[in-house]
DNA sequence: AGCACGCCGACT
DNA sequence: GTCGGCGTGCTC
């Protein structure tokens, strides 16, 4: 009887395959371990097994399978539930979902391998130059690949050569899989036995005499074994006894040494921490007590803090609950650069309990932090890490805390799956029956709306902790400056005088400037106004090729206006201006000041943001200029004032979730100011001070902001009452693009009973030779998701099935951000 | 996603 | 007459 497995390939495919297997193989596999399969002509995947069956498939024959990659299942069923609710509900294939869930270390991808195939006598001079050239690197090392072999030949399409080297018998291909993981082996040394008794030690001793340095090195190896007691490392040894591995090697040899292996995590943390008792505020026990009592009845909860009110002390004390019923936490933050400083607060406080995970580590790193979860290890109880940690085989979960909820940055854009790990880590917890805390300053209108409605609970923490005020928020009229010659540069009067007077006492300066400033809208000088749209609630862009203001939304254009619609002015300006210039101009104010800058240009590079933050924290740098990346809960306690340069770049955005960002983004900043005793400063440039976001942010009024966005969100039909899902299309040709969008633009919406906006052309509409054109829908909450996603699936294959347009290439974007 | 198959233009 | 361009369709 042939025994069958069913298998997710790593690739963008929908479908699972069907593979036949022996019956030992079919008795030994499990679900969730990895098989080497055969695909197609050429290629060897690294598949998953997440079904075993006797049902020989009619239609076709099943291949077998190359071989077994795992003893035991790398991949847990819950997980394998969980990518299939992801696949589903973001409309992607599973083979996505599973590429993008697993270290790419344990996706293996095959190799072809080049070898020479007899000894027989070759007739060189029937050979080409180029083969040749092959035929003598093979005489020098047995085995080539494919990438060698267009370096050797200097030439991309080198697939010709290797055909006729094969017709002529002399190469054989083969393809390898090839596992990449290594553990780490660190080199230990002992003394040889014989030389244990004191007799025989002195003999040494004395047969060292010539070889000073050796003998060096032997004394140091008595001192740290009297000292240590534990074994001794290699790299030690030599470091401590500042000799080299020569000597060591010389030593080794003459069998007075011996070397040998320990196997070792890669990350580790030390475990010399002092269990540092942590007491909360009254406030902050109560809202621990809060959350607390919201999880008898609900799974999430939302901890509405505002900033600096101490919100990981309360996290800790809720991981240290789950930690007591041996239950693994999972701590997920939207930004990499984060997590050094939540990683040395929690070992401080758990130890090494904690493992850190994202994208920025090793492959071998992460391989190994997956085992560890894996095997519900003791040095990885609480996982700290990015969006991509969500998907580690977790066996055991009893929390997952998601810090900065509202951060945008939790979504995944590209590629698929285009998950929005918040929400999918409130499924993921479901599956274990898990918790869910939200944690945020300024959440999300969504969680809030659902924390109000009762869906989560909600614990709301209104003051800072140690009773540091709330920073007092200072507005600047532009418009009122610029009138009366009051700014030097982007710099007002008032908020030169305050960097003066803040660096005058030591203290220290951020300034923040978006960057996306350098988006263009048409501004007026005069009296600030930049143009709206009618339709969608957003900021027209300007677009100098086409000399018209434009709607990212519903395409909605109007030809460039020569006077100010509001004031009727003629002095517009297309506006944007960035971290560097207000870098230029502060070294001309302040030729005496250090600064720094740190926006995407500065912190390139695996450390280049913690160097910067660190320069900060050390007090190199007296004034930080830079952009949103500031305003990610980091913590500086010698802020005393900060500056936002331009509060208008971030309200006039073409984005309906512009007015909410820039509350987050304003109040985020503003909670960087004055975190110890001192009442910190905030002064908000801006040409609109009477402007409602701005007002809210100035009374910390996050309330007021929340309900005066969700009426808008509901009149122009967007979330939390309306669901987005984007459509893009990308094609070459321009005019057959232009046509197949508006097809599909056209079956949807007469389909579709809801909004359907579109085709249009995004703000950049051509990137690598493809146009783009998006499409949008608005999915009322009222009517089944499910339903719509399902027709929509249906009119995109119709799409597809059209001869002229199927070389479209569209892509689905399901709860767009 | 890759890779082979197949049908039309610029070279030996 | 062939090499090679990329449109089309399939991969268990």
């Amino acid at each position: 009887m042939p025994f069958f497995v069913e298998v997710i390939l790593p690739l963008s495919l929908a479908k699972t395959f069907t593979y036949q297997v022996s019956e030992s193989e079919f008795d030994y596999i499990k679900i969730g371990m990895r098989v080497a399969v055969p695909f197609g002509t050429s290629k060897i995947y690294s598949a998953l097994v997440i079904d075993s069956h006797k049902n020989k498939p009619t239609l076709y024959e099943a291949k077998e399978i190359h071989q077994i990659l795992d003893e035991k299942p790398i991949v847990t069923k819950t997980q394998i539930e969980h990518w299939k609710w992801i696949s589903s509900y973001y409309m992607c294939a599973i083979g996505d979902v599973y590429r993008g869930a697993m270290p790419s270390g344990l996706l293996l991808e095959s190799e072809t391998i080049i070898s020479q195939k007899t000894n027989d006598f070759i007739d060189q001079s029937k050979l080409s130059d180029d083969e040749f050239l092959i035929f003598e690197a093979l005489q020098q090392q047995s085995s080539l690949k494919i990438a060698d072999i267009i370096s050797i030949l200097n030439k991309k399409n080198v697939f010709p050569i290797i055909q006729k080297l094969l017709d002529k018998n002399i190469i054989a291909l083969n393809q390898e899989i090839q596992e990449t993981y290594k553990p780490k082996l660190v080199k230990y040394i002992r003394l040889n036995s014989k030389y244990e008794s004191d007799e025989s030690l002195s003999e040494l001793l004395d047969f060292l005499k010539g070889a000073t340095k050796q003998k060096e090195l032997v004394l140091q190896y008595f001192q740290l074994k009297a000292i240590e007691k534990k074994p001794i490392s290699a790299k030690i040894l030599v470091d401590s006894a500042n000799s080299t591995t020569a000597v060591l090697k010389a030593l080794v040899d003459k069998e007075i040494f011996e070397s040998y292996h320990i196997q070792e995590d890669r990350v580790r943390f030390s475990d010399n921490f002092t269990t540092k008792t942590l007491r909360l505020s009254t406030a902050q026990q109560n809202a621990l007590n809060a959350i607390n009592d919201s999880f008898l009845q609900k799974e999430v909860c939302l901890l509405h803090g505002v900033t600096s009110s101490g919100k990981t002390e309360i996290y800790i004390k809720i991981i240290e609950g789950f930690l007591e019923k041996n239950k693994q936490v999972l701590y997920l933050l939207p930004e990499i650069a984060l997590t050094t400083q939540l990683v040395d607060r929690l070992t401080n406080y758990f130890g090494n309990k904690v493992a850190v995970f994202h994208s920025k580590y090793s492959n071998n790193e992460r391989i190994e932090v997956w085992n560890q979860v894996n095997t519900d290890s003791e040095k990885a109880r609480i996982i700290i890490g990015a969006r991509s940690a969500l998907f580690l085989p977790f066996s055991n979960l009893g929390c997952i805390i998601i810090d900065e909820e509202h951060e945008q940055t939790f979504k995944q854009v590209d590629p698929a799956p285009r998950y929005h790990a918040r929400d999918a880590a409130i499924i993921l917890a479901n599956f274990f029956k898990a918790k869910v805390v939200l944690g945020s300053a300024t959440p999300s209108l969504e969680t809030y709306n659902n924390a109000v409605s009762g869906k989560y609970g909600l614990v709301s923490l209104s003051e800072r902790f140690g009773n540091v005020m709330m920073p007092d928020i200072e507005l600047v009229d532009l418009k009122d400056k610029y009138f009366r010659k009051k700014m030097t540069g982007h710099f007002s009067d008032v908020l030169i005088e305050e960097i003066s007077k803040a660096t005058a006492l030591g203290e220290q300066v951020i300034l923040f400037q978006n960057r996306r400033g350098f988006s263009p809208l048409l501004e007026c000088i005069t009296c600030g106004h930049i143009p709206q749209c009618q339709q969608c609630d957003v900021s027209l862009t300007y677009h100098k090729h086409k000399n018209q203001l434009r709607c990212h939304y519903c395409g909605y254009s109007i030809a460039k206006p020569t006077n100010c619609h509001s004031c009727s002015s003629l002095d517009l300006t297309t506006k944007g201006f960035g971290t560097e210039q207000i870098q230029q101009e502060l070294i001309s104010l302040f030729p005496t000041i250090t600064i720094g800058r740190m926006d995407q240009d500065t912190t390139r590079g695996k450390f280049g943001f913690e160097k910067i933050i660190n320069s900060f924290k050390n007090r190199e740098i007296d004034i930080l200029v830079g952009t949103q990346m500031l305003a990610k809960g980091l913590d500086f306690d010698n802020v005393t004032l900060v500056g936002i340069m331009n509060a208008d770049n971030l309200l006039y955005h073409p984005d309906f979730r512009a007015f909410e960002r820039s509350f987050q983004m304003m109040t985020q900043v503003s909670g960087r100011s004055g975190r110890s005793e001192k009442r910190g400063k905030v002064i908000i440039q801006t040409y609109n001070p009477n402007h409602n976001t701005i007002q809210q942010v100035t009374k910390n009024d996050y309330l007021g902001m929340y309900e005066e966005q969700l009426y808008e969100r509901r009149n122009f039909q967007y979330p939390p009452f309306y669901k987005l899902i984007k459509i893009t299309l990308k094609h070459r040709d321009y005019e057959k693009l232009k046509e197949g969008s508006m097809w599909l633009y056209q079956v949807l919406q007469h389909h579709l009973n809801m909004p359907v906006l579109g085709p249009e052309e995004p703000g950049i509409s051509r990137i690598r030779n493809e146009y783009i054109r998006t499409i949008l829908i608005k999915i009322p909450t009222n009517l089944s998701i499910g339903a719509t996603k399902n027709q929509l699936q249906k009119m995109l294959n119709s799409f597809e099935a059209v001869p002229q347009y199927r070389s479209i290439k569209t892509t689905i974007n399901v709860d767009y951000y």
